[in-house]
DNA sequence: GTGCTTTTTGCGGGAACCCGCAGCTTTTTT
DNA sequence: AAAAAAGCTGCGGGTTCCCGCAAAAAGCAC
């Protein structure tokens, strides 16, 4: 049996491998990396079936070196442990789970029995294992009139980019109106109009500032989140300007 | 000698216990607390000289406590021990330093050694010492091109709390022109226009929020400073609004 | 004081945003 | 198949935002 460990912070990776130690006996080699990149590597070179990562670290985001270990092999078993529960990460997470393949997620701030557990639960049982808390914002992500569906979602990483209303309904292929639409829905769901309707016709705040930072403010986006948004509209615009020079017949007038 | 730890993960916390012991045999008695008003509260009780803090916590940040610590007793040496270098902390902290207080800086990835020669310089010695890292964010948020001063920032601050102009203006006695003209003086140091220049008339970007988004991704801007700042915009609505009750004559009509 | 820079303010206009209304298409329900 | 729900679209207008231009106002040299 091998474990692989991916943690950029030497403290808590030696607390870590404190813990897999003792939980697990049956454990005959222990791999550590500290970036996500050298993770995958490692993950692959050796086969390995049981990963404990870290989900915030420089460089590579534990999303992201997640992603590629299960499309490379989707039947490893990943416990994310993090230090925050918030939706931003619970989102991508869903997002990228083969459906078929266990996982866990686990706060920092379980006790060690808690950890142990689950260790064993998620890599000899191939039992999902995933934290009070974490399962909560997964309901209430999902709720129909509290949480946002993923197009609204979508809108809202849009705005928090800081795109035009004209640019996302170019990126996304739809008319203004609709992402105006969107963002209305937004902003009902999200209630940026909270007392803001005292008398005078004094708008308080910017309706689309204003969303950003409450979704901030409820974890709905974080700066991780963003910084991989950001890349992925690079490629966007990338793709983009190739298709407009395509597009364009050769000048010579 | 006394020194107090407030440090609320506990994996940090047993590390720093171990660091503090082995580098300060003199010192003889050693407070923990696991989050900020618990550590106010022992240092006031204790008139502890020396306090190592963690910035980033849950409930009240490290400088809101170091902010009452300081103003209680401003010859108290605060060692802060912080995971991250972003501007936003750097800021708040050279906020609230008395001018003749000893105070340092380290990063949680710095190395054992580095920790413990701190704690012995700045408790023993009284000196500052700040790390490589935060040196850099410090002088380059002094940079007049480079950096925003303050009035840059407080408008950085507005806007991404989703006010609107009018709103700014009024908050902080200014015309509405004048904040517009910060603004655009934000816009320009942020490079909030880069590549948008492409021929099209089409703006990519709405210039507000993107420029909270580069904010962030600079780290000009975080999560934590951004709840602090609405805490106090708060306040202000408040007395705002009391005060437009007062300025109102007694309706009778 | 006279000059100089820096900051603040007003005016005006083009663009973007917010949104009610109404017609159209697609999906879901019955 | 008919009805209902949900989503997309265009139009129009009220508001806010962004910013060039230019004139006061404040700060700072000499």
């Amino acid at each position: 049996m091998k474990i692989l460990l991916i943690e950029d912070d030497p403290v808590h990776r030696s607390f870590l491998k404190e813990m897999v130690t003792s939980a697990m006996p049956e454990c005959q080699q222990l791999w550590e990396a500290t970036q996500g990149a050298e993770g995958e590597q490692l993950a692959r070179e050796h086969h390995i079936a049981s990963v404990v990562m870290d989900l915030q670290m420089p460089q590579k985001t534990g999303i992201e070196a997640a992603k590629v270990i299960w499309r490379e092999r989707p039947e490893t078993a990943i416990l994310f442990w993090s230090n925050y529960a918030d939706e931003a990460y619970v989102r991508g997470i869903s997002r990228i789970v083969p459906h078929d393949a266990a996982y866990g997620y686990i706060l920092k701030t379980a006790s060690e029995e808690h950890l142990q557990l689950a260790l064993r639960s998620l890599f000899i049982e191939q039992q999902c294992v995933i934290d009070r808390e974490v399962r909560g914002v997964q309901q209430q992500a999902q709720d129909r009139h509290f949480g946002l569906n993923d197009l609204e979602y979508e809108v809202l990483q849009d705005i928090a980019l800081g795109l035009t209303d004209r640019m996302i309904a170019q990126r996304r292929n739809l008319s203004l109106r609709s992402v105006q639409n969107r963002l209305q829905q937004l902003y009902e769901k999200l209630h940026v109009h909270e007392h803001d309707h005292e008398q005078t016709a004094n708008q308080m705040f910017n309706l689309r500032t204003r969303a950003v930072h409450i979704a901030m403010l409820r974890k709905l986006l974080n700066s991780t989140a963003l910084q991989q948004a950001e890349v992925e509209l690079a490629k966007w615009r990338q793709q983009r300007q190739a298709a407009a020079l395509n597009a364009a017949p050769p000048i010579h007038k």
